[in-house]
DNA sequence: TTTT
DNA sequence: TTTT
């Protein structure tokens, strides 16, 4: 059945720079942690942090990116899905499993300064945006956009008087 | 600056029928309307129904599958982004502004007996799962892809015997 | 139908300090807008920046946070819900209406240093983390939640005539 | 610091009937499998399908009403926040890991006679929407909060040694 | 292993 | 009206 959806999204900082490989097939893949930290009331009513650590695997276009943007203790937003691989591990034979979140968009946060790593900070890429995969923009067909009034869709829509 | 968030999930039931338009330069453009339903104890603690409207629309590719399949009463997901449109009333001459979530990714819920106005009921795309813009997937490279002995990312990871 | 999904998901920068406001019943409630940005290409081929201007609202205890600790400028993550209120424009009679989020969390991006209109900043609350409401549907004040014309917030608002 | 976003979402099919316990201290504790599927295009250009199982973890009261109405083959939408526990596996002595969804929200889907399992099918309950707990955090019990050896659940699971 |  |  092809209904279904598997979303992650994550704020938080990476736990070490991005490792960067290339598979057999010349592909880019990156992998990297990502810390979420949030806060709670224990039972005694004393605030603790807990923080969870999260394995990111990056793909293609978008592990450039990472690969060159990306350093230890960046503030970054990351949006995927979730996948559990499974091998047998060599030395006891057994099957092991883990869980990781296959990234198709990242958001670097907070400004240039706050890079963590960082020193010669050239933190962003000239050409801003391309962060994401093929995909959310659900850009309005190119015909007609320069015609529009206001940052909206298409011209038919601008005589209703009435949002319903 | 480019990097931002901009995202709308909704689960809900189509107002009316999809209204399917083509542009002057031959996109595809849809819309309809979403309730989205949610209980909640108003100040007596008695459980209230509140209901709330959403425009949406929909471009391209995915727009043809919505006008093909969805129906009044259909229950769907629907992720997008907000839009907000002015345009000047012919009739009072104000600024008038209307909120639309742009979809960039749809799944149908339920069976498709669930489907509301449904009658000759063909309710499913011979290709599933295409309801998405070319976005989500985050597909692996193609090259290794046949070689993984499960659901994961690509060989070289399998190696490694801690998740961390 | 209770089952239902409503939420919305923002990373942005405030347009304007957080205004303050409390309800008869003495509920505090805050407004301000925030801009999300996205780059996309245009029909030539070139970057361009689109930005999206949200109306979010905020009720009770994180009201008060937001009102303490946001300043024009900052960035942060918002997650709320939709929704639309209506209202008859006393100086047209006309129906108009406005959508807003109705926040249900909000966590503070980047370092304090990027505060925006920040000063001396002690941007940060000495009990973390208390930044959500205690559930989902971010209930209206109860005192007068008899009284509203539409499916939206106090009455105050109502006297606006313009969505922003 | 407390700033983070751990969310995940999730729309798919139950993979057998939640698993009902009580801890020690008398929270009560649900445990079942969910399927999410998606279909891609593979590097011939075929529609295939993957499917991804995820562990799903419900404490409290909604913990009660997944028993009661969830079913092995019911659709669900499923919010939460990713988890990894350890644990010293008892045979090998090896540290092993597994990642589950701690359940904040709950919302099912299709109509009832979409159930799956179903059979005396009076699925619903009398008192819509009560479906999510009161706060994000997803705490889990008070009891046996500093017992834990991991940041996980409750003992309990820690005497399994797969992850499903 | 991150961050405040 | 924000930000880079």
């Amino acid at each position: 059945m092809a209904r279904g959806l598997n979303k992650v999204m994550l704020i938080g900082h990476l736990g070490n720079d991005p490792e960067r490989r290339e598979t057999a097939s010349g592909q880019t893949v990156v992998n990297f942690t990502l810390a979420t930290s949030e806060g709670f009331k224990d039972s005694s009513g004393n605030f603790q942090e807990r923080t969870e650590w999260h394995r990111i695997v990056v793909w293609g276009k978008l592990a450039d990116i990472c690969s060159q943007y990306l350093k230890k203790g960046r503030q970054v937003y990351i949006e995927g899905r979730l996948q559990t691989r499974s091998w047998d591990d060599s030395k006891t034979g057994e099957k092991k499993y883990t869980t990781e979140i296959v990234c198709s968009d990242m958001q670097m946060l907070g400004s240039g300064r706050d890079s963590g790593g960082g020193m010669g900070d050239s933190s962003y890429p000239q050409e801003r945006q391309q962060y994401s995969r093929p995909s959310r923009p659900a850009e309005p067909p190119a015909g007609n956009y320069g015609e529009r009034p206001s940052s909206g869709g298409a011209q038919e829509f601008e005589k209703d008087d009435l949002p319903f």
